[in-house]
DNA sequence: CGGGTAGCCTACTTGCCGGTAACTTACGAT
DNA sequence: ATCGTAAGTTACCGGCAAGTAGGCTACCCG
């Protein structure tokens, strides 16, 4: 068998990086023990502990850096094209993570270990939402549609493109991601391109509204 | 004050998975002790194992009541009426459901026990996208689509009215119920209707039929 | 009043797991 | 070769939470 070999500072912390991905996208955060991780990396606890200070230093790094992956896909596929283009873009691109990274796409599905909620979201996935809230926000108002509704539009089509991808992994993608993808494009983009009207729309007299 | 009451039974057990419904939507499954459960219901440990055996059958009981509660307001709400209707009411339903029990609803949100697999799909939200899938592949089939695209419509629109939903109980329902469902409906009922064509359509089935 | 039973409690055991202290070993540079 | 350092190890602590054994007490019913 493989020596026991030792690896550098950088090398042991890349593949605990992969070693924890693979056991949180399984087991989730509560069910894995560091030891575990340990054990699969062929080397003992402290060494864990030495890199990541905690469990959940270990959790938040490679979140992070799926994090960090996804965007960067997102962010090349949104870059340039007609608003239809990049949304297009935008769908193949969550896809192609979810089936290329599925560890990845699996982890930051998952629920986040109770102590590191920020600002009340908790999920990941509602981060993302928040950027393709902004994003829809200015949008909106230029286009002369109340802002306050982005949200809806933005969350609604990221939960809608999540569940399909955590439909599609867990399927064993019974589909090709085009096919998939063409879907859901479709779906997405004839609801945006027909925003309905409202009374609420910022015009020269705003409404008085009733409870929130 | 109230006096050290005792409970019958029934009384007890209801008033655990009360107590129980609301800390683990408000922890989570891990994070809440079933000392914790106890001590909120003014009860022993024991007193819990008597009713339920282990800690996952208090969850599971919570879990089905609550998957039971909103199976039935979502089947009252599409009983009758047209496609559009019936759409519209599921949503409505669904939102209404988020919005009267933001402690079952964050229950069914949340992860499962790490233990609790069934088939492969963890997650309570993809019971339920099963079930629009399978009324969806009819539906796909009578109108002439292709009924294995049925399962990415369906979980397209449980993810859309899901993420919303969660968005809209974590951010305190900014908006109205009225209000959102309305733009959550646009949203998905224009991809409905344009369901695009595509090479492996079964049958001569040239357009997407018409209804008011 | 006197039992029986249903509801309830105290007081454990057990095992796991996060985290740490203190020691050992490979290895390259001088 | 040897010394310094980076890499890795064993062996432990402390705490918490799941689950249980066995005893107590209120209340109903005759």
């Amino acid at each position: 068998m493989t020596k026991k070999q030792r690896l550098t500072g950088p090398q042991r912390r890349a593949q605990l990086l992969e070693v924890g991905r693979e056991l949180f996208a399984s087991r989730g955060y509560e069910a894995t023990s560091i030891e575990e991780v340990a054990a699969q990396a062929g080397v003992s606890k402290p060494i864990v502990y030495e890199h990541f200070g905690a469990k959940e230093g270990l959790y938040a790094a490679i979140v992070e850096r799926e994090m960090d992956g996804l965007v960067q896909r997102m962010s090349d596929a949104i870059a340039q094209g007609s608003a239809r283009e990049r949304f297009e873009g935008a769908v193949v691109a969550f896809l192609s993570y979810a089936k290329e990274e599925p560890a990845g796409f699996a982890v930051l599905t998952r629920d986040s270990p109770t102590s590191s909620a920020r600002r009340g979201l908790t999920r990941v996935i509602d981060d993302l939402a928040q950027r393709v809230g902004d994003i829809f926000q200015a949008e909106f108002s230029r286009a002369g549609f109340n802002p306050k509704v982005a949200p809806v539009y933005a969350n609604a089509l990221v939960g809608m493109v999540t569940q399909v991808g955590v439909w599609w992994a867990a399927e064993g993608r019974p589909l090709s991601l085009e096919h998939v993808a063409k879907h859901v494009v479709a779906l997405g983009w004839m609801g945006l391109r027909h925003l309905p009207s409202e009374p609420a729309v910022q015009g020269p007299r705003p409404k008085g509204r009733h409870k929130g």
